[in-house]
DNA sequence: GATGAATGAGTTTTCATTCAT
DNA sequence: GATGAATGAAAACTCATTCAT
């Protein structure tokens, strides 16, 4: 009998992350899973029900740690609106620069699982993007930001922005440098493309 | 529920969107979307190879439509280049908001298939990219748009941005007014979300 | 492509029959089933929508055929309620000495599938009961049967003497002679159920 | 819903009886039957080789006792044929009605098992049975029973009305009172085979 | 003896695709 | 070109059984 170091758990959902991001979550196989996780088919559903809860947990873990990060930001008083927002890009850019992987599969299926499975879904991506709304609507009411900006619409936005970008970059990331990445991100999101002389 | 225009080859693919839209490429059937278009199944693989070729087809349509619409808008000489700006913003707009099930199916799809199928993805979609980018640097060389943007990072952003956005209209039109989606996106783009006096 | 003289979904019945006799139903393979039958393990599914439905249909095929059978005998003018009564035991007799196999299913799995799936079960069978006590209560009225005797109970009784018998017989055919058998099971009944005055 | 009575192989058999009864014994898992029995599924394999040897020792169990009654009453000079005839439906209800579970495992599987597996099925069936064709011919021998009848032929009929009746006695039990079910086995097996000058 | 995590062979079912008509 | 019955490879999932602890 095999040993892994690791938790079985834990190396499951690792080569469930790696699999799916290099074939599509659709593709890929669950033997192909187990046999990356050093496993056999039989220990998956030990572990996860079926398939598709192997995908909601590692959407659940992804908007769980950002959820919970921001939950903290937000309620920080030593920060004004504007810091608080680039914190926020920040925190969102360091989750999906930590792991290619990831951010491939979260860019490739969340609209299939949020969409297609709205009970299952975590709950904590909408209450993640209810907290960045949170930032945002400060920063109006101080009027560091555009008060006249629709809230929900930019969240969408930004976020479809931001996710299009890691993706691109996680698949060819010799492309982008992320330091640079970053700072654009952070440079469109306040400013704009127009030309403005301040 | 039968779509029935007189031309085979046109009913298959409108009743592929539909069926695509609503199910997802994945979980579509290749008899529902024979049952949909009326017509056998024997007779999609009449004028399609496989089912990845009406997908494929699906996408070449779109972006073909909108690199020729693009074409036409960059050469044109009576428009500065925030106008034409503009006017690139609202061809993806109409594109997108003229059928719901086109959107969803672009934004549930276009990554697997891009990034799955490098070789067969249309050439169309890199192309009218490039336009875009055409109108941005055009911009920055007489500095109404800001020429230390990277062309590349803004283009990815702008458009997984209004993907986004196109989409979440798509699945729950309610939510957005279109007039106002436009407004916002193009004040987006242009202006940023901070608030400066001008 | 193998060209069968029959048609296929009764070729699949046979073999299902023949297969589940032999095996037993839960360890039948389909894959077996269409061997047997000379199709493709996926014609099975283009006629009957799972493993259990071909069950179902064995056994609706049944009780219907039995049900209708002594419908028409219960609305005869021309028999009295002993003749009557000795038909429905040649009907039944017949029914299941016609297929050795369909005995054998039959035997076997009934009480599966009769509770195991009260919705999805033939209603045919409980009306052939219905019809049966019909003949019984006839008789009691012309006390010819003893009107002492719960019909409920007496139905229960003697189907499933019947049906211990026929499938002895059709597991071990050559310890009874099918004439024999015959006229046992009308004597036993008869007798059992005349209300002879000593 | 645990069976816990300190001895860890009747605590199995006692979970097995429930878990078969509710479920069928091919729908049972062994996990269930553990569970219920308040063991680990490791423990089920201590004791028992495997699934099957549990199911027959349920039947070794059921049939030997009856055996083991049968040969007793058969060797009693105190009672004539018709007192044990009688005496022998007696002991065959109580073993049945004793355990509702009990009879629905028999009725349920007692074919898959006796014909599936013909060398591990218990021979205190097949003795159980030559003990009641003792009796009967002992009781054709006085011509209290009518010695025309079949022996073979009438214990299996008998033995599958009763099987049928107690069966669905338990598992609608609300349907017969016991104490009319038994009288009316009685006098149904009585009147069939007593040999009655008319 | 007791445990229960791990196994992996085994089975049903699906569905894109084919091809004889 | 049009059909749709037939195909069969493929894959998710199950669960009795094992065995290191």
């Amino acid at each position: 009998m095999r040993i892994k170091e690791g938790n079985k758990e834990t190396d499951i959902l690792l080569a469930a992350i790696k699999v799916f991001a290099e074939t599509g979550y659709h593709n890929s196989k669950m033997s192909k899973v187990a046999e990356v996780a050093g496993v056999s088919t039989g220990s998956l559903y030990v572990y996860y029900k079926n398939k598709e809860q192997i995908l909601l947990k590692i959407f659940e873990d992804v908007w769980k740690k950002l959820h919970d990060g921001l939950l903290i930001l937000v309620e920080r008083n030593d920060l004004n609106p504007i810091e608080k927002f680039d914190s926020m890009i920040d925190m969102i850019f360091d989750a999906f620069t930590e792991s290619q992987a990831v951010a491939i599969v979260i860019a490739n299926e969340q609209h299939h699982l949020q969409f297609g499975n709205p009970e299952g879904f975590t709950e904590y991506f909408e209450k993640f993007l209810k907290l960045g709304e949170r930032i945002v609507e400060e920063g109006m009411k101080t009027e560091v930001f555009n008060p006249n900006v629709d809230v929900k619409i930019f969240r969408h936005f930004y976020l479809g922005g931001f996710r299009e970008l890691i993706t691109n970059w996680a698949v060819n990331n010799e492309d982008f440098k992320l330091s640079k990445l970053r700072q654009n991100i952070k440079f469109f999101a306040k400013n704009g493309i127009l030309n403005i002389k301040r």
